[in-house]
DNA sequence: CGTAATTTTGACTCCGCTCAATTGGCGTGG
DNA sequence: CCACGCCAATTGAGCGGAGTCAAAATTACG
């Protein structure tokens, strides 16, 4: 079924070589918590990188899944249509984060993932990783905990898009987005959105209007700055206090 | 980490001759495509089975993370609270669907799952699973199918609360319910609705009283017949169109 | 059989959507 | 380099769908 020498790579990765554990990802990647030595092991499966240019798609749905994609660098978001127009904004994902796992099980890509910025992966396909997998206890397990925490991740989308009102919502997303650039060493409060009004609204489950009208009022609450994509976080307990109020 | 031997049988599972290849539900379980022969060596596997009363909690969010569940028979539903009285119903699941998987990653349940009715389930140790997976590349592969299933399921959540309106997250629900009715044997338009208004509400993004009105709405339009918990589809095109008409 | 829980239905409110106009950025080409 | 055009973002006015509050009816269950 997934044979490893039908594996190809995809038309502009190119092969490199790649170390992960020289990655300033590697704490956040699939080689969370790894040995050095099961690590060398693994790195025979990052087939290649792939430099991706804004606007461009990783996958689309519906294409034949092959790989994973760990993110280098850059920004991507995933989405979901219908067929008749709507669109549905699944995730946002930067640097250590993988995409396209949602393929495994149905051997197609789900999702259509698109780089939101000039961005690189690292391109893993899958029946390699299966094929370690089966030989590295800590990948088998790593693995594991990733799908479970990418169901976990929509869970907690599931709750925000369920039972939030919209200010909540945004107030939420800001903060998240904020615990992951700290965690990649960039400003906690001070950061660059890459993606449109449109785009975030999708995936918080509102209009554009309403995510500019909630970003001038928490500008007006002194909760934040907005000049356009750059957002300065003011008052990061001001945010949190709008999710801790009940109504 | 996930020791064999520390595993122990929750308090009210008993030990069972179990066979999977005996098991109705095997081709919707996770010993689907599984040959005869890897069946029984994963048959170890399942532990024991538990009886459930209705209302009873399998597990409850933050409780160790030690096995995965297999439903047999019956109804449940699974919620995430925020601390805050604040539920979101995350999913309902009916016989041979798994349950818990969630936890693999923080190892911890980061759902509850309730019971919706008197239930029997098989308990996997997860411990378990993965030194067998190791072993059975047919297992493995079909974990990891299960585990991405589940992520693409709550994509579909995510893009019913976030981009569809009220009408549309009910329909949609009526006809997943009687998709799923239909694999198992069931009627495709006559069935018995486990959970309250307000449960089917909190999964669906609305309040009990809007899930009401709908439901005599779709009755008034001859798309159904309701009374109390049985529902019966009168109309399944008639609700496909509900969902195909853009506004 | 009585009490609590669930469901239905009505009246009213309000949050977020729609429609519309304007402004602001930015890349492209003259 | 600047002008043009396009796309993104802001802001306003008005509307409507789902929420809130409340009461009654029905059912479940000890």
């Amino acid at each position: 079924m997934y044979a490893v020498t039908a594996v190809k790579p995809a038309a502009s990765a190119k092969k490199f070589e790649v170390t992960c554990s020289g990655c300033n990802m590697r704490e956040l990647c699939l080689t969370r918590g790894m040995h050095a030595d099961d690590m060398q092991r693994f790195e025979n499966v990052v087939y290649a990188r792939r430099r991706m240019k804004r606007g461009e798609a990783l996958f689309a749905a519906g294409d034949e899944f092959k790989a994973v994609y760990a993110v280098r660098s850059g920004f991507f978001k995933t989405s979901l249509g219908d067929g008749e127009g709507r669109e549905q904004v699944t995730g946002f994902f930067m640097g250590g984060e993988l995409l396209g796992m949602d393929g495994i099980g149905a051997g197609r890509y789900n999702n259509a993932a698109i780089a939101l910025e000039d961005s690189e992966v690292c391109v893993l396909p899958y029946a390699m990783i299966e094929e370690v997998a089966q030989k590295i206890p800590a990948l088998q397990r790593q693995l594991h905990a990733v799908l479970a925490r990418e169901i976990v991740r929509d869970h907690g989308v599931m709750m925000l898009l369920g039972s939030m009102r919209a200010e909540e919502r945004l107030a939420t997303f800001l903060l998240n987005l904020s615990k992951r650039f700290t965690a990649r060493g960039y400003s906690p409060s001070d950061f660059h959105l890459r993606m449109t009004r449109e785009e975030l609204g999708s995936y918080l489950g509102l209009k554009l209007e309403t995510v500019s009208r909630l970003f001038s009022r928490f500008h007006d609450e002194r909760l934040i700055e907005v000049e356009q994509k750059h957002v300065r976080i003011l008052d990061i307990a001001g945010l949190g206090r709008i999710l801790a109020t009940r109504h």
